[in-house]
DNA sequence: CTGAAAGCGCTTACAG
DNA sequence: CTGAAAGCGCTTACAG
């Protein structure tokens, strides 16, 4: 069928290019333009590339085109978790996104370590990415440096900047921190203790809105608050809401800082005979569907985080394209969702 | 520094193997054996490319390497759905078995669509992969044919195979839809009821498991089933647990296809003050954090999830080596978590 | 243990 | 609209 290759050749045995072009009866590159820029090509010459690559089988090598072209189409994303639906959220945006233009997606889990960050963002570098898509604001100095000298550009998720160089797509997680705080105060609770776990950037931004609006209403106290740096989990809001509620007896409200503790805490405070709300407020951060069938149903924040994806992405393709991108930084907002927990 | 590339180079301006060797004094491809295999190398040279890649900032061209090695090092995940915790949990145990050895993940959602999973595949061959992880047994004649062409090694993910050439990890998915039945009918449950979306392969498997214990124990009847093609959800299994005690009000128990249709269900049932399980069994399958602090907890099946990708990929890798596997399929099993909910 | 040359499979200026 | 040649940045037999 095909030419046997020489003693020497490391040819992998896949059709190529070369071969679709032979079919076809044309050059090389005849055959690559009809494949990528089509309108640049003769119908007749297309048509017979086109029949080629399907009597072939063709599938064309995407290392060889990275490699000729400099252009990987890679993107690289680095979330802080896989297990956390709002993560997996903003992957879904991501992928909507970019999938439609030819875009290769490599998803990095950074297990909120700053270290694992590094060494993911080590190894990826090495596909070449067109563009990065970051979660959160802040990065160690290495991770920096290998952003710098790569010129790559880069869009941060989930939080905004007050750097006009950094290109960031979310909301503001101090100001969401300080809403669902004054949402309690509002309400008339007194003692709101603060839960919170992990303790990533977005949590102790959180904690900062809390504090701040505490601090406001001649409310704070210190020992209201319960932070650990333990992964969030239901079991986690459970444990937590006992000690909270051993140190402070007379707390009247919890502000967790996600809906995992939220829920944790409410699902204890049934089996301890605590009512929620009346003896004890608890509300969360997220809004998982779980929260509004819950019972009590969950007061809570919704954040956009698929639309964080989707936007950071498409924000990310502008820069790519080398567009001027209209907003340095995009709010997408939040929503303080009003139930019955608190 | 450099030198002047002339006029038509399409060079990146990125550090090169080369260049790297320049630095060092040695021929490129003793660089490169110092990178790659560097107990071939003597200390003094290695040492010296070591110095040269630290003081250049050396990276690596991935796609480079892929083309001249063909070796792409990369592995292919396709997965129904990322905002399933079955999956993600599962991409997390193949991530822990993958990435010590170098391997990239190129992470597919196929969104429980055929089309999609051939979609992507197509694009995914591109990238040369070394191999492929895919989530059940049966897919299109064009994955298929996709497949058997590229002599690609794959494994197949969460269910067992009863084909020898199929490569599978996972468990029985009939057998535990057969045994969470049986669990209710030696419970005393007489009308069973089977409560099921998304109806992809291994809830059509487990519902053929549910039938198989109906009929042994003589309480078959179709009316008990009710299966839709919506994504599950917590709000569906609210919804549909009212349209299955309105088609049969007798009916004693629910089996749920997975937890999130429980979880709703349940939370339904406190709406309506249908006690759980008194009036009214409920279980799930999965076993999701939030079964075990339900109030009341919920009865389900442990998966073994992330230990499916684990192993999926180990296997993988094992055959990627040219080993021949020691079992073709992994029968990784499951756990009837008997709770208060049923 | 070390190296010169060829080659992997594409795309890119450039020319016609 | 079409093409011959060079080049992208690595690794691979092969030889010494």
């Amino acid at each position: 069928m095909s030419k046997s290759p020489n003693g020497k050749s490391r040819a992998s045995g896949r059709v190529t290019l070369a071969s679709v072009a032979e079919h076809a009866g044309v050059a090389t590159m005849t055959a690559s333009r009809a494949i990528s820029q089509p309108e640049l090509v003769s119908p007749l010459l297309r048509e017979r590339v086109e029949k080629a690559v399907e009597e072939l089988g063709y599938v064309p090598n995407r290392a060889a085109r990275a490699l000729a072209s400099s252009k990987s189409n890679v993107i690289v994303v680095l979330v802080p978790s896989l297990s956390n639906t709002v993560f997996t959220a903003v992957l879904q945006g991501i992928q909507d996104a970019l999938d439609p233009h030819g875009y290769q997606i490599l998803i990095g889990n950074t297990r909120y370590s700053d270290a694992e960050e590094e060494k993911l963002l080590n190894v990826y570098m090495q596909s070449n990415p067109d563009g990065i898509l970051l979660s959160g604001l802040s990065h160690s100095k290495a991770v920096q440096k290998m952003l710098d000298t790569s010129r790559v550009p880069v869009v941060s998720m989930m939080d905004l900047s007050a750097d006009p160089q950094q290109l960031s797509v979310g909301f503001s997680q101090t100001q969401a921190g300080h809403t669902m705080t004054r949402y309690l105060i509002d309400k008339g609770y007194k003692r709101i203790g603060f839960m919170a776990a992990q303790l990533d950037e977005r949590t102790i931004k959180r904690a900062e809105g809390y504090r701040k609006a505490m601090d406001e209403a001649g409310l704070a106290d210190p020992r209201l608050e319960l932070m650990v740096a333990d992964p969030s989990t239901i079991a986690l809001g459970a444990e937590l809401v006992g000690r909270m509620l051993s140190l402070v007896p007379d707390m009247d409200a919890i502000f967790c800082c996600n809906d995992d503790l939220a829920h944790g805490a409410i699902f204890q405070c049934q089996r301890r005979g605590i009512s929620v709300p009346r003896q004890l407020a608890i509300c969360g951060f997220n809004d998982l569907p779980a929260s509004a069938w819950m019972n009590p149903s969950v007061t809570t924040i919704a954040t956009p985080r698929y639309r964080v994806g989707y936007e950071s992405a498409t924000l990310l393709r502008s820069v790519i394209r080398g567009e001027a991108p209209a907003h340095t930084h995009v709010d997408l907002g939040f929503t303080v969702m009003a139930r019955e927990s608190a």
